[in-house]
DNA sequence: CGTAATAAGTGGTCTGACCAATAGGTTAAC
DNA sequence: GTTAACCTATTGGTCAGACCACTTATTACG
């Protein structure tokens, strides 16, 4: 059938399937919630057989790529890598110092983001910032904490769209879940403190004028440092037995 | 958070079996490196059919677990999770800004990590660090760029493994080709400045030996920011007409 | 003793079939 | 006429058995 069958192929076939429906997506030609052709469908057009599509696309599938629904067919995925955590990442957030380390990548990632922000952001970014701040407040006097957790994390995100920095941009999605979750967590036990939670506020509102309305970086970032600051002692109680030293403190105030 | 489409899903026997399987790495009851058992045998023993298992491996595949090689037979991996680079990233390399974005990036991230690794780093973690920084300059020494671009990479492999902190580690580990192929870049037009290159030997020593000799955190993460600066005024020469301002150094300086 | 031919084992692909879930159109009930 | 139930074609999920291509270990030959 398949006229190729007596070359030796040095690659997989189904590696190159895979490229090949891999590009039809990245190129744009199939966009993001579209259906795929069916896997027979794709046999046919390629010249090869049902179970190498298949293989090629659990492979698109296990790297966030695409969605299978049984009967259903094959989807593009909404927001391409957005969805997609990698599965060590969610290993590492159940070990012990996980929340911590996540906070300290926050601590690295968005200090810098908002510097960029402050610095560079499109007039555009900066509307869908001040968005999100005000979508943000309208969360807290909610009082839907998982509702503010969101918010709260997409404000995050916005900053780092606004630093036009597509790879920590990046960074910043395919772990949004796991910042949420973060936040939820640190929500839960802030929501015991009134005044750490005023602290919060202020903190964002500070976030959010060095950037959009100042447009100052070095504020901006000193903003992020002292909010991140804060959210990392309101942790400090439950872990005080930890086993490595935490001194995001110093790392905030050392110039 | 999770989708709202989220539906009911029904598990797959690919599925359970790729968890089975992953049990067994993680659990490590199969070492890294070592043979998994062939996928006929696999197949009876957890009574499926073989292109079920084979879907299951092929997901750890995709997922950077484990190894295929024709005719061999499937190894897990070496190091689990660091050969694994998500497709996102490769192509924001490959864009205009790529480049100039994990430089930011690596900024961010390598500052805090030299701060964190001077303050924490175990007795081991100094010693591997002062391996790699040995490595380096053999490198160096050898004019074989490729060799040196990789030396250079595990050297900044080495402070992130030092810090102590698994998800900043991780980040630059998924990410460690395109972190080599952005240095044999940098390299290759640094090679052509004696005086830069001269600078960057004597910024790797600082590092080195704010972090293990030192141990000083705030001169561990200046050297680090001095260091990217250099690397980043190598690269404005060729990119005049750059879409984003670029301001590394004003991001250094600011206290 | 060393090297080359050979055999066994393993992943890679194919064919074809059947099962299970979904989606959409058709029909029946209201 | 509208809505609800149902039926069917489509699509992904699984299975079986076979053969090909590559690797590795064994064996036989020089």
């Amino acid at each position: 059938m398949t006229g190729y069958l007596s070359i030796p192929r040095v690659i997989r076939a189904a590696d190159a399937i895979m490229d090949q429906v891999e590009r039809l997506i990245l190129e744009g030609k199939v966009r993001p919630g579209q259906k795929l052709p069916s896997e027979r469908s794709l046999a046919e057009e390629f010249d090869v057989s049902r179970p190498t599509v298949r293989e090629a696309i659990q492979k698109l599938e296990a790297r966030g790529l695409v969605q299978r629904r049984h009967g259903g067919g094959t989807f593009v995925a909404e927001h391409v890598g957005s969805t997609f955590v990698d599965p060590m990442m969610t290993m590492i957030q159940r070990s012990p110092d996980g929340t911590f380390d996540i906070l300290e990548l926050r601590f690295a990632l968005e200090s810098v983001a908002a510097w960029l922000a402050a610095d560079r952001a499109t007039e555009r970014a900066r509307g869908n910032l001040q968005r999100r701040y005000q979508e943000l407040q309208a969360a807290i006097r909610s009082y839907d904490l998982h509702r503010e957790a969101k918010a709260d994390a997409e404000f995050h995100l916005a900053i780092a769209e606004a630093s036009q920095n597509g790879v920590i941009l990046h960074i910043m999605r395919s772990n949004f879940v796991l910042l949420e979750e973060s936040i939820v967590k640190n929500l839960a036990e802030l929501n015991l403190d009134r005044m750490k939670k005023q602290d919060l506020a202020l903190q964002h509102e500070a976030i959010y004028r060095t950037i959009v309305i100042d447009r100052d970086p070095v504020g901006a970032r000193n903003a992020v440092r002292q909010h991140m600051l804060t959210v990392s002692e309101s942790m400090d109680r439950e872990r005080l037995a930890d086993t490595k030293p935490r001194r995001l403190k110093e790392l905030t105030q050392s110039a």
